[in-house]
DNA sequence: GTGAAAGCGCTAACAC
DNA sequence: GTGTTAGCGCTTTCAC
């Protein structure tokens, strides 16, 4: 029943085929050599007719290189990864390297998993979104030489290269605008403490208080966990306090969209009662009603960036961070003293 | 300058530290035979010293197996395939394979690449969303006895196993129930040609017509990309008609956030003078105003039924075609003579 | 210009 | 129980 070949042809069958020697095939694979016309051409066929793949790991074995970049990215779900991962993407294939793309699902554990196949696989470079600051352990692989990018969340290690945008800049943005707007009691929901990204935006959010001389209440502060279950619960909690905040500030795009569930649970109305400014924008936070506000991030030239640091990081021997600069997208969630717009039509 | 070691320690260097044999170490690392307790020590701790990790293509070449998974999908920055990777995650993740995510972008030839590569590396199995139900070259994997599974879209091949939805019945029952809630004129956006999901979507939306009686109006569909962008242009192009469609079919959830952003730019308002329903649903579906009517799809099922059939596929010599069903969703967007609703909050 | 041979790092078969 | 040896499939000297 069985009559599947269970592996290819190998470079030896292709050689015996055509008549000439392994070395020869290589050579007309890899175009390393000249090889005369003819047997180019001998080579060519009794490839064709067996089917032959080179044998990655065989090849890596003898080369000790393979151009894939590992990246590893704490939740697949989350549409900001998603898109930065198309800007190293076109890097990365540009360049001849193919991606590998790895969930540590802000797992700590699965993360490390990902880290030592990327080194047992001796990878040419690894993107990571790090599931943590202090616990992701990216030096070994630096110190076997390869190179490593953290992207989005810092992590503690000198040799990394990294590419960020400006959390604390944003969040205070975001909070100031919030309170430009006439809010006065802002909630905030962030991540986990072991997220740079949770604490700059939580400090971001505390400078624009303390800037405008408001106190940081700090029973206003919840810390979920970058989901959309985490951020409903957290906006919950919040909202159905005896004395509830009047607006919200959401760290994240997923906590967001559980955020405005729990708002329209508890039955608050945005922004007539309360605001709302969201971090990361996305293709339905304008379709969202009211329209979303948030602090929007260069996704793609985050990824864009991380990919051409892998590229020159390799042999560059100080490292690099690069912080690029968020926008506030202002629409109507923010906006105090808006009442249901556009009931007619603004263009036809 | 670069006193880096390019790579790590080989087992032959931990071999001659702990003063054992490169075999020793390997067993230790295996656990596939005994090894005396004081040896073992021995290994660990030159392990440790070295911070040795074992090189995969040297293993990969020896034991002719990887127990990696590829995944190719359609497109990283569609939510629906990323849940649908959740759950081939898991399933791999609890038997001990690694999971590598593969963008193909809708393209062929990148497909093709990436279908190559699997061969190149005999991965252990391909869970694969086709670019093109044609031109998706799968076989020659299955002929090396990597087996593939097809998920979401079919492919010509008598080898693959398949998880798919019933996107005939999804598509007829969303246009049928557009049909039940008033509405006439219903057009139509679905995707590329080559992809099944496309055909089958607007074969239901047909069935369901002439099932009850109406003409099929092919100037009322259109072909876009799957993409929110191709979603917008089909929309409008739809409803600046002279004779535009009064509900919408959307055969994905990207073109439909598209659609909905067309639909206001064009300044029709939904559902009040257009119903819509959309394929696909999302966590930001219930927060677009009015909400989306959608046919669901069982998405982390989807990946959890491909991986088994990965799983068991192996050595089973007959293919599995497994048709998951879908659901229709009934929000706002669909109902006829719904004006402003929930003005007033209904819970609190 | 081409072939023969060595060897990348690992594991499995075979000795002892 | 442990070591020695061979060999996975490929590329890259080194001869000729």
């Amino acid at each position: 029943m069985n009559n599947k070949r269970v592996h290819g042809a190998s470079i030896g069958d292709v050689a015996r085929r055509a008549g000439v020697s392994a070395a020869t095939v290589s050579r007309v694979f890899n175009g390393t050599k000249y090889v005369a016309p003819d047997l180019e051409e001998r080579v060519r066929a009794a490839v064709a007719e067996l089917d032959y793949e080179p044998y990655g790991p065989a090849r890596a074995l003898r080369q000790q290189r393979v151009r894939v970049w590992a990246v590893i990215i704490a939740d697949v779900e989350n549409p900001f990864f998603t898109s930065v991962v198309r800007g190293i993407e076109d890097v990365a294939y540009t360049n001849g390297y193919r991606l590998v793309l790895c969930n540590s699902d802000e797992d700590v554990t699965k993360e490390t998993e990902y880290l030592d196949i990327a080194l047992r696989e001796r990878m040419a470079g690894v993107v990571i979104a790090a599931a943590s600051t202090s616990e992701s352990k990216v030096d070994r692989l630096t110190e076997s030489g390869i190179p490593v990018v953290a992207i989005d969340r810092e992590v503690e290690s000198s040799s990394v290269n990294s590419v960020m945008v400006d959390n604390r800049g944003g969040a205070r943005a975001a909070t100031a605008h919030l309170l430009d707007n006439g809010w006065e009691r802002i909630g905030c929901i962030v991540g986990p403490t072991r997220v740079s990204t949770s604490n700059q935006r939580l400090d971001g959010y505390r400078r624009a208080l303390t800037e405008r001389g408001h106190s940081v209440d700090k029973s206003l502060v919840r810390r979920a966990d970058f989901r959309v279950e985490g951020g409903y619960k957290a906006a919950r909690s919040l909202l159905e306090r005896a004395d509830p905040p009047d607006a919200l500030f959401v760290a994240n795009n997923l906590m967001t969209l559980g955020a405005l569930h729990a708002v329209e649970d508890v039955g608050r109305a945005v922004p007539d009662d309360l605001g709302i400014v969201g971090f990361d924008d996305s293709p339905a936070a304008d379709l969202i009603r009211p329209r979303l506000t948030v602090v929007a991030q260069p996704t793609y030239q985050i990824g864009q960036r991380a990919g051409q640091l892998l590229l020159t990081g390799a042999d560059d021997s100080f490292t690099r961070h690069e912080v690029l600069s968020t926008e506030l997208i202002v629409r109507d969630s923010s906006a105090r003293e808006t009442s249901v717009r556009r009931l007619q039509p603004e263009r036809g």
